[in-house]
RNA sequence: GGCGGGUUGCCCGAGCGGCCAAUGGGAGGGGACUGUAAAUCCCCCGGCUCUGCCUUCGAAGGUUCAAAUCCUUCACCCGCCA
């Protein structure tokens, strides 16, 4: 090993405590010691939705911090832990998606999660596993007499997802079995591929030191957890949450333009630790960057890097640039009648939009709003406007039944909807 | 299997024959102030062909001039007993 490598390999710690990413691990010193070496880690996602979100974002960029200090990273994908429902974090039980679209998840979530690892590099590339491919085929009998019996269930009753739910309303056999699948999945790659370290959030604690005390008892082995923080937001909302639902990493489910303004609408006492959190720039830029976002946070410089460097990793360097002219190029500074065709081509691309005929009358302000999806109804448009809160190329709406006409239209094409401060939408007119 | 309690709008939760599209809180939305922040204040928050009309209070029937509210059956959830 180069001593670049082995400085990398003690920092990694060091760095990830400054970063505020550790939120638990057991034997510290021990790990510190391991981590010496590389060692093979992984990280289990379960396919709940077609996507992963910027929830889960968080431990897949520890992952990745690993891989790039040199570690085997292994990334599992919960086939199987999917079908069955974790409890943690829950306080109700998980209705079962169907095994067909849990199976299409599965696809989809590999390929997400490929995108941020390198699977090419002939040291330590990225390995990716399915548990279904170890839990299908093992027999009832088997489970029970293999796996089972190295469970005490009043332990299993004192994990806090269980506890916690037992004291609300209840779960059921099937969620309660979870620990000890995700422990199975810790087990057969300690044992494959002597994977020595589990990573996951906070959340994940108590099944994850379930699948060490499985290792301890089946095989005699040792090895590590190490939780990731919950990441919490300054006014107590949830990470990663807007009106609409999740944040996702599908552009077909979060626009990369929705992407982007998420970040750049980060609440001032949180930007500094989502960048500390997600960014991959060195403790010395966050510095300077920090210093800079207190000295003045009007100017939103941290927030804008947060938000390239977020939509460049997730979609592409390429699209976070259009994001952002398209964003700037929207937002009221500069007269919109002055962008040219294709400026504005592109930028209302980004947008939610509909499109009108010019054969026929053109229609209302309002049952344009709903056509883009903005609003659930055009009772909600009419009341935006009602409200004042309605635009029409920057232009205030003055009325209910405010109807479009074909000069509207920019470059004989485009009209820029807006509601509120920030919800942009288009409409085409087409001939 | 028996007995009891419950199922209300995005969530929590009042209402318990007419005054109910349904109190209150949270979330969400618009405005003011700002910076496409936060906090604060004001307003809104089922739908529509919108001074009116239509559809909602687990589902389906019924009683009544009138039901979220009463009755019947069904479904699901929770508790206690077997």
């Amino acid at each position: 090993m180069t001593s670049l490598q082995q400085d990398k390999q003690n920092d990694l710690l060091e760095d990830l405590k400054w970063r505020g990413l550790i939120a638990q691990t057991t034997d510290e010193a021990a790990l510190a010691a391991d981590l010496k070496q590389p060692i093979t880690l992984y990280l289990g996602t379960d396919p709940t939705a077609p996507s992963i979100h910027v929830g889960n974002l968080v431990p897949l960029l520890v992952m990745r911090r690993f891989q790039l200090a040199g570690h085997n990273p292994i990334l599992l994908v919960g086939g199987a832990t999917g079908l069955v429902g974790d409890p943690s974090g829950r306080n109700d039980e998980r209705s079962l998606n169907d095994e067909t679209v849990v199976a299409q998840w599965v696809n989809r979530i590999k390929l997400q999660l490929s995108k941020f690892m390198d699977f090419e590099t002939s040291n330590n590339p990225a390995v990716m596993a399915n548990n279904l491919d170890w839990t299908a085929p093992m027999s009832t009998i088997e489970f029970l007499r293999d796996i089972g019996k190295h469970f005490s269930v009043n332990q299993m009753l004192n994990k806090d997802s269980v506890s916690s739910r037992l004291e609300k309303d209840g779960i059921s056999y099937t969620e309660f079995s979870y620990q000890v699948l995700q422990s199975m999945d810790y087990l057969e790659l300690f044992r494959r591929s002597n994977c020595t370290l589990q990573i996951g959030g906070s959340d994940q604690w108590g099944n994850i030191t379930a699948g060490l005390d499985l290792i301890r008892r089946a095989e005699g082995g040792s090895a590590h957890a190490l939780t990731v923080p919950l990441l919490t937001k300054a006014d107590g909302t949830k990470f990663g949450k807007t009106a609409g639902g999740s944040v996702w990493l599908d552009p077909e489910m979060t626009s990369p333009y929705a992407f982007f303004q998420y970040w750049l609408n980060s609440d001032d006492a949180d930007v500094i630790k989502f960048i500390k959190t997600f960014s991959f720039k060195s403790r010395s830029e966050i510095e300077e960057l920090e210093k800079r976002h207190s000295e003045n946070p009007g100017a939103r410089e941290a927030h804008r890097e947060l938000a390239r460097e977020l939509t460049s990793l997730v979609h592409s360097p390429e699209i976070a640039q259009r994001v952002e002219v398209a964003a700037r190029a929207l937002f009221g500074q500069a007269d919109l009648a002055e962008l040219d065709e294709a400026t504005l081509a592109s930028a209302i691309a980004e947008l939610p939009r509909t499109t009108v005929s010019s054969q026929d009358e053109l229609p209302t302000w309002v049952d344009l709003l709903a056509a883009t999806g903005v609003v659930e109804s055009k009772s909600a448009a009419r009341r935006i406007v009602k409200e004042s809160g309605a635009y029409l190329n920057n232009e205030k709406v003055p009325s209910e039944d405010f109807r479009l006409e074909k000069s509207h239209f920019l470059c004989g094409k485009y009209a820029l909807l807006r509601k509120g401060k920030r919800d942009l939408a288009a409409v085409e007119l087409i001939s």
